[in-house]
DNA sequence: CCAAATTCGTTGAAGTCTCAATGATTTAGA
DNA sequence: TCTAAATCATTGAGACTTCAACGAATTTGG
């Protein structure tokens, strides 16, 4: 495969949701339509910061969360925010502190924890990619009008609650 | 992390769309979101899936999709189809060839292609697995009403024609 | 107060992913 | 026609992922 970079352009006939294209169980097409989208906007996004800054995806989101906090976040933390496995964490860390844009500090209330903190490099590193990154996010959501896009975020909303419960309960009875 | 599966449960106060809790860019707000939701519902998809059926999400994508075409697809549909580059789904159609779940047959029209299609017994597999799979799907999005979801499947179709338009345009000039 | 349970980050194996390069085949254009 | 370009599946390297197991540190409960 040459190009193997897969098509958005083909995906408008033949995506992921053709997959029920028949039935009409309304949730699952709902779900394989988000699914689909978010599929899309993510491998735009990932080939972009590919081209432009030659940095991956997984790193792109782990400097973002960390940006947000100044003094820094335990590796626990980071998992929950990046909603993967610690072991992905670990592998991430060790990349970015050897290129020098984030930094393992030790937490002095817990010995078993480590504060990570964005370097001064890692921090200039980030807002210059960020801003870049916010007008791509922009141009691919330019055709759709901002009522129509409060109207989703606050279903989306809706459904992030749900979501968080429906865990709860699942939770409680394992 | 003994117990390393990411928190869902934490996901609604400290999620993914906390990065520009204090922003005012709806469509980055909006993405975020959309992504937040997204990762929360494979997550949870994901491990069902491991615990029910000892099956990988992507191999029950695949099988998803070639479950729809009784005729086969050639190697270069499924990339399409599920959004994944070529060395993927040669991977993945290794692994589910040895596990008797589908098999690889010459294209007589083309010889560089390869058809792959699902045995008698990947097709049992699927459906027994698919029922259950669209439970969950059902179960999670329980708490929105058929109205919300028609209107959020709507606002999708609108968002995937134009991702779809901008993919179109961005590859005109590249 | 102390043993048991939990939580911390790390590790290693195995699966999946991208990306770039490859050989084989087909299609297109001069 | 016949060469150049495009497309097919595969391969290999490297990145990222889950999952299970681990030692170390802390919390909990009797």
């Amino acid at each position: 495969m040459s190009r193997a970079r897969p098509s958005a352009l083909a995906a408008r006939d033949i995506g992921l949701e053709a997959r029920v294209a028949d039935a009409d169980h309304l949730s699952l097409k709902l779900w394989l339509r988000l699914l689909a989208c978010t599929t899309q906007i993510e491998v735009d996004i990932r080939s972009r910061l590919r081209e432009r800054f030659d940095i991956s995806l997984p790193r792109f989101d782990y400097l973002a969360q960390l940006y947000r906090h100044r003094d820094g976040l335990r590796m626990n933390m980071l998992t929950r925010y990046l909603m993967v496995t610690g072991g992905s964490v670990t592998g991430l860390t060790d990349e970015l502190e050897k290129d020098g844009l984030v930094q393992r500090d030790n937490d002095p209330d817990d010995r078993r924890s480590v504060r990570v903190c964005m370097t001064a490099a890692g921090r200039k590193s980030f807002e210059r990619m960020a801003r870049e990154h916010e007008a791509w996010v922009v141009e691919l959501f330019a055709g759709i009008d901002t009522t129509q896009k409060k109207s989703m975020y606050e279903a989306l909303g809706r459904l992030r609650v749900q979501l968080t419960d429906a865990a709860a309960i699942k939770k409680d009875k394992p």
